[in-house]
DNA sequence: ATTGCAAATGCAAGTCATTTGCAATATACA
DNA sequence: TGTATATTGCAAATGACTTGCATTTGCAAT
């Protein structure tokens, strides 16, 4: 396959070796178009057949994010933190406060104002981020947004 | 004391006693001007002879927040929550990523993003944070922004 | 001032996501 | 194929916070 033979190789640019499972959870995230937790990664690996311990997991979403392949939030509602394959593109996201579920968003409002702000504070700035936060339809509905 | 009375107001419109450790944690709270960790009220507390536990601290820190009178940062790099008090001010932080001075910002640039957020994805939305990331002109100077 | 009782506290034990030590196993490359 | 080294599973540890429960305290009604 060529998305397998694409993940593999970058597995190696990085000097990771090829193993089963890091290829099955690049694959599962590269997939994914929501960010995962790591349990979440465990239960698909192990209900896709993929037999893998919790703490592999947590150690091989570490080192793929060591290696800029995946993407880690750090959660400020929920305690378990999000990993998303890294697309090397810039966003922000729209957290559920119910669910927490998180919804990328493409554009981003900010360009024009940090440049407008570079002037009137003579900061450089090199980036920013942007969570919005709210209720999902879902979470609307079973009047979680109390 | 002027602000002793107004603290102890506060928590009685709260519906909160007026003990000794909430005063003194309110107190604190109040009088700082950076937001602290559950940990660091604990030693400051502990170290100005106000006896208390740990967990009391927590409880504390928790029922404040839930009452409005202080902000939780869940921060996104330490792993540590920390506590600030509410001044009811919406803002945003420039941060400095070569000395960590963090500039508060009073205008806003997404309200009218936010309403149109919640037309496109049906989220009800109830907040944001933003940071914005980049260099003082001190540190410019200093040439730290690599 | 005294009392009654819900709210607040201390202490110890419990959670829960995540990390780590170590022995067993798998991979890359010679 | 052999072997040095990276990776994994398992169990135990960590660290920030939370909770159960017996005791104490604030405060409102006596």
């Amino acid at each position: 396959m060529e998305m397998n033979d694409d993940i593999k190789e970058r597995l190696k640019e990085c000097g990771l070796k090829n193993t089963k499972h890091r290829k099955a959870i690049l694959d599962f995230m590269f997939c994914s178009r929501v960010p995962a937790s790591a349990e979440q990664v465990y239960i698909q690996m192990n209900g896709q057949g993929t037999s893998i311990d919790l703490s592999t997991v947590y150690r091989t979403l570490e080192t793929l994010r060591e290696k800029g392949l995946l993407i880690k939030h750090d959660r400020l509602n929920d305690t378990r933190a999000l990993y998303e394959y890294n697309r090397m593109e810039h966003k922000h996201y729209l957290v559920c406060l119910g669910c927490n579920k998180m919804l990328p968003i493409k554009d981003c409002p900010l360009a024009e104002y940090e440049r407008a702000l570079e002037k009137a504070t003579n900061f450089v700035i090199a980036g920013h981020k942007l969570d919005i936060f709210g209720y999902c339809a879902e979470c609307q509905e079973k009047g979680l947004q109390e």
